[in-house]
DNA sequence: AGTATATATCAAGAATTATTGATATATCAA
DNA sequence: TTGATATATCAATAATTCTTGATATATACT
């Protein structure tokens, strides 16, 4: 029962969110969406760079993007964030009952 | 404001949690805590890897240790797990005003 | 059409992380 | 004390991930 298809998904959100540079654009894009370029400015990085990073929030499905003309926009998708919290909740119930030894 | 302590530690429980093998782990021991050789038996892998993998998720304080004899037993620290998800339930709350854009 | 801008992608190298087998340490049991 | 068991650690290699600079693509403007 361990290894399913919501394990996959929940270590690929993780991992997405366990990089400085990417949880500096998670936390920018918490206070709205934002283009490439805002974060290029924000962040004073190289475009691929951060070009990179967005690609492997978007694969996770941390982010989803828009386009706007030559404009890209990126936002946090909040139900991964959310579901990605569920599954933390879940983990820590199992610490609950009686014969469990969690700290 | 944003790569303070408080992300360092939040990506360190990330980064920990990020890899299917300490995923396993975790899972394990949140029905109680395990020395290395049940985790063995469970797992069926090699003794090295599996204490590698202990040592990062430790390092991390996602989970905590107890010698007994000749046995060293793990748990969860659920106090982190605790600390990760309100982490992430702040990242959320940064959606909720008007001007916030996240789907 | 031609030029500029925004972003994505790619290839090569650098850096980090994981695996493996071997060895070290500590505890227990005879 | 000797031998066995449980776990940790180490060195070498393998695998994965990140960075960088260059190039490609698509849109907009003149």
């Amino acid at each position: 029962m361990s290894t399913g298809v919501a394990n996959k998904k929940a270590i690929d959100s993780l991992k997405a969110l366990a990089e400085p540079i990417r949880l500096e654009i998670i936390e920018s894009l918490s206070s709205g969406e934002k283009c490439v370029c805002d974060l290029m400015q924000e962040t004073g990085l190289a475009q691929s760079k951060i070009s990179f990073h967005l690609k492997v929030l978007k694969d996770a499905g941390v982010i989803t993007d828009r386009q706007s003309g030559r404009w890209v926009y990126y936002q946090l998708d909040i139900r991964t964030l959310k579901s990605l919290q569920n599954w933390i909740k879940k983990l820590r119930k199992g610490c609950l009952n009686e014969a469990s030894t969690c700290k």
